[in-house]
DNA sequence: CTAAATATTAGACAAAGTCTAGACTCTGAT
DNA sequence: ATCAGAGTCTAGACTTTGTCTAATATTTAG
């Protein structure tokens, strides 16, 4: 697979192409997003589109999100009780969740395979099926014979 | 499988077995959670707790709810990005999360089988797996002919 | 150019959860 | 009984994430 590079420009048609009017505000956002192709939270966002001059409010940060996500350019990872992480990569994938770091890695969909999930309840369709694997650093030499 | 009753007499001796001191105010949280076996947030837990006389403080609330969760008697459940649900249920499951009722219902995780998943990060344990499988509502007659 | 529609903003607000310092409770020893 | 100390509980202040509001700024269409 070729290795995309995302520039400003690229933003403005991304957006467009899901929607999106295509405002400085808003490329900057998806910039920072899809720019490091990481999960970031909507604090680490608004930190790195303000990195230089203070251009975006919190407001125009959350406004945003919650649209890039009702557009499906983006995806919501649920995964820490405190924060909502942002994922750029809308493929399907689950993650690992480092509980010590925080830290989130994808895991592609594509080469896991779920057998016997019971049937929807009645009435109800899926949105999508997520698998958390919650990790933690082996524990250094605790416990051992002091 | 026999259906068990919990008392707050049983309450007392399960916090025991798992190392808690049982207090007043534990037994009535545990209760809450055991007796209703249902996934709570901690308000409706301190709602519970309080139903009849304040009893239980916003602070002991959570105290105890951390507590549990660290002596394993209870688990979390994160799927709620504004709240945390606890799960007196810490025999290996997995959930249909309602996206609009935020109802959440158990899967016995027996029955599932996942394969395919990559090797851990180097260096990392796994703490478990969650498998979230996010529903909603079937749409009612939405966008049908007029 | 102007009006209407769309975006953005500062700052007030709300809700979940944590922290602190004091008060209470229980136990065991004197 | 009294006291010390450990453990627990509490009110309320505080923090953090996220939403809302009402005013301002920008864009777009005519």
């Amino acid at each position: 697979m070729e290795k995309q590079t995302y520039t400003r420009d690229n933003m403005a048609s991304l957006l467009r192409s899901h929607g999106i009017n295509p405002t400085h505000q808003r490329i900057e956002i998806a910039y920072a997003l899809f720019g490091r192709q990481e999960h970031l939270s909507a604090d680490q966002i608004m930190a790195a589109v303000n990195d230089h001059h203070s251009e975006t409010s919190k407001a125009t940060v959350y406004n945003t999100l919650n649209l890039f996500k009702q557009q499906k350019l983006i995806r919501e990872v649920i995964v820490d009780p405190s924060k909502v992480f942002y994922d750029p990569n809308t493929s399907p994938h689950h993650h690992f969740f480092n509980l010590e770091t925080s830290e989130l890695i994808d895991i592609d969909a594509q080469s896991v395979e779920i057998n016997g999930l019971p049937q929807l309840p009645k009435g109800t369709v899926t949105e999508g099926v997520d698998v958390i694997i919650r990790i933690r650093p082996e524990a250094a030499s605790v416990n051992k014979s002091i």
